[in-house]
DNA sequence: ACAAACAAGACCATTTCTATCCTGATTTAA
DNA sequence: TTAAATCAGGATAGAAATGGTCTTGTTTGT
């Protein structure tokens, strides 16, 4: 089944929530995030947990405390997230590693899924979350009707 | 996670081999087509009701029976066999239907996720069976250190 | 000292995956 | 007509992954 998790889904709709508030230097809490992007709080609260320990995210403890990205948007990529969450992507087992697959020295499959990977995988590293981030306001400012003022 | 199922690799594998031995207009018995793919009987057994079910392969049964494609091998695809076997594809939930998801007005991710789909289905529906045997044989006489005889 | 936050781990229900087994129906050959 | 071969269908079962909750602790600011 070639579907992203759920788990995976919300770290990048987290990650995605510090990006465009990034540039405020404010930290959010949990709750705030949580109810922003749609998530049951519990979850969410596990998820920054995890990462947390994966420095995604810097968090801090007490009254006034929260998380925020402990990098710069643009160099986080929804790859990035999406194996911290997963784990490695391999589309099918026999690639998980050189010589795994016993079968790939006359396997025609084997080639054609490495192939399909390296393309999927490459594509996931291409968006970093400045780049979501500014997707997003941009698809806000449409939804609402709000245009642009003209300069 | 992003993974083919075992059952869809067995299937593969099992339309696989019947594509290899389909200009010799045989049947091929599920105990030969388990053991030649490496996949337990039963399951490939099961597997194969399935395929039947579904129009891939013609059965028959007793003595003198077994399987052979319905059509021809260039007529069917990696991805009709992947989608028979998972259900269609869909990297992420957002993406089942137009309108599934409540937040893809706003979500700079879910068009990420559209195109990502359209790339990788393409892909594999630009395999057919009748290229993949012919690989598969190439592969065999390489791997066997068989060379083609010089003309 | 108290309240607000995160940390960590246990826990649990549901679904999916992988696989097996048993019984029955059909067909061919002896 | 009987036996053997072969597929059909359904039940079952264990393991893992998924999605999510809860409880208990720790840290910190006021």
């Amino acid at each position: 089944m070639f579907r992203l998790s759920r788990g995976a889904e919300y770290a990048v709709r987290g990650i995605l929530y510090l990006s465009i508030t990034y540039s405020e230097e404010k930290v959010s809490v949990i709750e705030e995030i949580s109810k922003a992007q749609d998530v049951p709080l519990p979850y969410m609260a596990k998820l920054f947990q995890s990462l947390a320990r994966k420095g995604f995210v810097k968090s801090f403890k007490g009254q006034k405390g929260g998380f925020v990205l402990s990098k710069h948007p643009k160099d986080i990529s929804l790859l990035d997230v999406i194996e911290a969450m997963e784990g490695p992507i391999f589309l099918n087992v026999c690639l998980i590693h050189d010589g795994y697959c016993p079968r790939d020295k006359v396997c025609p499959v084997h080639d054609v899924w490495g192939e399909a990977q390296r393309v999927f995988v490459d594509y996931l590293r291409k968006y970093n979350f400045e780049r979501l981030a500014v997707s997003a306001e941009k698809k806000v400012r449409v939804s609402t009707g709000k245009a642009k003022r003209r300069s």
